[in-house]
RNA sequence: GCGGCUGUAGUAUAGUCUGGUUAGUACUUGGGCCUUCCAAGCCUACAGCCCGGGUUCAAAUCCCGGCAGCCGCACCA
C-alpha cells in the first residue's frame, strides 16, 4: 500500500487524471483516463453481475437533474443547506444555527438568515472561540442548483444521491414486481455534492458515481431466503459496543451477529456479506476491510441500523466506501406525504383472517331529527372511528349514557339510543403496508481507488517493479501481444493473433516498440495479466509463449489452442 | 472558508535565497539499428518555468492576486 507511488503511476499510465487541467483544474473533480474508464466500467459490470444477475434485482436509470419538490420531500433541500457564519477576528467558520442555539437556548430551526442575523445582533452572539464579532450569515447549499426550462422559473438540483429516483417510481416498480415483496431495484450513476473544500483526490469528489440498491422488504419479515447459506461466514464487525468501549472489532459469524442482536436483521447482514464478497472479488483483501456500525448520534434519525464498509488506506486512514442502511419506511412515507400519492403495497395474508370486531350502527331514524344537516357528518365520524375509540365510546355511553364527539371543532352529543353496537366477524384478506427499505450504497470512485491502492504491488527488491496486480476480472487490458522483435514476419502473425483475440471479445494491446523486456514491464505496470510473445520459433512450429504477469513464468502453447486457453484463463 | 508549506517537459529534479548566455540532467515517450524474453545498448526526435498583473534595461528567480496540491482548523444531512 503506497498512495503516492500508486497515484503517480495511475496518473502517468492513464487511470486517473485531474479534470480541466489545461484550464488549471478544479478541485473535487476527476477524469478517468483510457485505462481508468475501462477499469471503472469493469467494476460496475461486476457489480451488476452480483446484484442484477446474482440477486435478481433490476436496474433503472433516472435523471440527474431533479426538480425541487423531490428533494424537498427527501429532506435534502432543507437539510443540505447550512447557514454559515465566520468570525471576523479569528476567521473560524461556524454553523450559524449551532452557535446561536448554544448561546441563546433559542430554537431557531427553519428561520431565515435575516432572522438569524437579527438574533445574533440582539443577543450579541459572538465567536465562541475568541469572542469577536460574527459576519453576516450566508447559506451554503451542498447541492448544485440549476434552472429547468427557458423561463427558468422551475428550480432543479443535481441529485445528491441516486436513491431518490428509485423511491419516487415506487408505484410503477411495485406493479412491475407484481406487488410482491421483497424486490430490489438498483441504479448506477452520477451524483453531485458541492463540497465546501474537497481535498482528498478521488476520495471526496463533487461529482461522483454511486451504485445503489434499494431493497423493499416487508417490515414484519426481514428474513432472507439465502441466510442459511451464509450463516457461518465470518465478518469483522466494529459494532457500536466495540466502538464505545474502544475495543478491537470482533470477528463473528453472520448467525452469531444476528442472534446477539449486533446487526438488526437478516437482510442487512446478508447485504454486509455481499458487499464483503464483492470487494474481495475485485481484489480488496479481507484484512483491509472492516464494518463499522454508526453510533446512535451519527445515524440518520429515521435509520433503524446502519453499517459502513471501511477500507484501510495509508494516506487517509479508514475510509468509508459503502454504506448499508435499514432506512425503514422513511423515504416512502415522506414522498407519499409530499406527493399525496399512496406509496404502499397491499399484502395478502396466506389465508384470509377472520377478525372479530365491534362496529357502530347509527340509528338513522333518530340521527336525522337530532343532528339535521350535520347527520351525515356525525355518521361519517362514527363509521371511521378506530377500534380503540369504539371501546371508548362504548364505555362513555355505558357510564354516562352519552358520548360527546368533537368533529372539526364542533361538539355533538351522542346518546345511547342513537346507535347500536354490533359484534361482527369480518374476513380480512390482507393489509396495506409501507415497505421498509434496505439500502446498500456503493461509492464507485472510492472503491476504484481502493482497488488501485490494494492491487498496487510495491517492489521489494532491485529486480522487482511497481505494478498493478489487478485481478483478471477487472484488468482494463487483458492480454498483451508482442512480437519478440519489430520484424515484418513476426508482426504479421502477432497482428493476426491480436485481431482474433479482439474478435473473441478480449481487450488486447499490440505493441512493437522498444525491447521485449520493456514491453513486459510496461504491460505488467498497468496490470495486464498475460502477455503472448511471437518469436522465431513461432515461424517454425506455430507456437507462442504465454507469460504470466505475477509469476513471470512462460509457457509455450500451440497457436491453434491459444483461444481456448485464454478463454479458460479469464472465465 | 481560514492559516502554513509547495508549484520547472509525461516523471523525478538542477537553477530561485543573491534577477543577467540558447533553462541543465536522468528516466519516459515517438522514429531507427540490433535472433533483444521484466525498463540493456547505440543513433535521433518531441517535450517544461501553474495562470494573471506589477517592479526592472532585464523575471523561472522579487512583489501582489488567482488556481491547484499537501498539512492543520472548520465542514462532511
Amino acid at each position: 500500500m503506497n498512495h503516492d507511488k500508486m497515484i503517480n503511476i495511475s496518473t502517468k499510465r492513464g487511470f486517473l487524471w485531474p479534470s480541466f487541467e489545461i484550464y488549471l483544474g478544479v478541485s473535487g473533480f476527476t477524469d478517468y483516463g483510457p485505462l481508468g474508464a475501462i477499469l471503472k466500467n469493469n467494476i460496475m459490470q461486476l457489480w451488476r453481475k452480483q446484484y442484477i444477475a446474482g440477486e435478481g434485482f433490476y436496474e433503472i436509470e433516472s435523471p440527474t437533474v431533479t426538480p425541487e419538490e423531490v428533494l424537498k420531500a427527501s429532506g435534502h433541500v432543507d437539510n443540505f443547506t447550512d447557514p454559515m457564519t465566520q468570525c471576523e477576528g479569528c476567521k473560524d467558520v461556524y454553523r450559524a444555527d449551532h452557535v446561536i442555539e448554544e448561546v441563546t437556548d433559542l430554537e431557531v430551526e427553519g428561520m431565515t438568515n435575516a432572522e438569524l442575523d437579527k438574533i445574533v445582533k440582539k443577543h450579541k452572539v459572538n465567536c465562541p472561540n475568541c469572542r469577536d464579532k460574527l459576519s453576516e450569515i450566508w447559506n451554503y447549499n451542498l447541492m448544485f442548483k440549476t434552472n429547468i426550462g427557458a423561463k427558468g422559473n422551475k428550480t432543479g438540483y443535481m441529485r445528491p444521491e441516486t436513491a431518490q429516483g428509485i423511491f419516487i417510481q415506487f408505484k410503477r416498480l411495485s406493479r412491475f414486481f407484481k406487488n410482491k415483496l421483497p424486490f430490489g431495484v438498483v441504479q448506477l450513476g452520477k451524483a453531485y455534492r458541492n463540497e465546501i473544500s474537497p481535498r482528498q483526490g478521488v476520495i471526496r469528489l463533487r461529482e461522483f458515481t454511486q451504485a445503489e440498491a434499494e431493497i423493499f422488504v416487508d417490515p414484519k419479515d426481514k428474513s432472507h431466503p439465502m441466510f442459511n447459506s451464509i450463516a457461518d461466514e465470518k465478518l469483522v464487525l466494529n459494532s457500536q459496543a466495540t466502538q464505545i468501549e474502544e475495543k478491537d472489532p470482533i470477528t463473528i459469524t453472520a448467525k452469531e451477529a444476528l442472534d446477539k442482536g449486533i446487526v438488526a436483521n437478516e437482510v442487512l447482514i446478508y447485504q454486509i456479506y455481499l458487499a464483503n464478497k464483492f470487494l474481495n472479488e475485485i481484489g480488496i483483501p479481507k484484512e483491509a476491510l472492516r464494518f463499522r456500525q454508526h453510533l446512535p448520534n451519527e445515524m440518520a434519525h429515521y435509520a433503524i441500523d446502519c453499517w459502513d464498509v471501511e477500507v484501510d488506506t495509508d494516506r487517509y486512514g479508514w475510509v468509508e466506501i459503502i454504506g448499508i442502511v435499514d432506512r425503514g419506511e422513511y423515504d416512502l412515507k415522506s414522498h407519499s406525504k409530499y406527493s399525496n400519492k399512496e406509496l404502499d403495497l397491499f399484502i395478502s395474508y396466506d389465508s384470509p383472517k377472520t377478525v372479530s370486531k365491534t362496529i357502530i350502527k347509527p340509528n338513522m331514524a333518530k340521527f336525522g331529527p337530532s343532528f339535521k344537516q350535520n347527520a351525515p357528518k356525525v355518521k361519517g365520524f362514527l363509521e371511521s372511528v378506530t377500534d380503540d375509540n369504539i371501546e371508548a365510546i362504548k364505555l362513555s355511553i355505558k357510564e354516562k349514557g352519552k358520548y360527546i364527539s368533537n368533529i372539526d371543532g364542533e361538539k355533538f352529543e351522542i346518546l345511547e339510543e342513537y346507535l347500536k353496537f354490533e359484534d361482527i366477524e369480518e374476513e380480512v384478506s390482507g393489509e396495506k403496508i409501507t415497505p421498509h427499505v434496505i439500502e446498500p450504497s456503493f461509492g464507485i470512485d472510492r472503491i476504484l481507488y481502493s482497488v488501485l491502492l490494494h492491487s498496487f504491488h510495491v517492489s521489494d527488491s532491485e529486480n522487482d517493479k511497481d505494478y498493478f496486480k489487478l485481478v483478471n476480472s477487472i484488468a482494463p487490458i487483458q492480454i498483451g501481444v508482442f512480437p519478440l522483435m519489430n520484424k515484418e514476419e513476426l508482426n504479421e502473425i502477432a497482428i493476426k493473433i491480436t485481431s482474433n483475440l479482439r474478435n473473441s471479445g478480449f481487450r488486447v494491446d499490440y505493441d512493437t516498440s522498444g525491447t521485449i523486456g520493456k514491453r513486459y514491464a510496461r504491460s505488467a505496470e498497468i496490470g495486464v495479466p498475460i502477455a503472448i510473445t511471437v518469436d522465431y520459433d513461432t515461424l517454425e512450429d506455430n507456437t507462442v509463449t504465454i507469460r504470466n504477469r505475477d509469476t513471470e513464468k512462460q509457457e509455450r502453447v500451440k497457436l491453434n489452442d491459444l483461444n481456448e486457453i485464454v478463454e479458460k484463463y479469464f472465465n
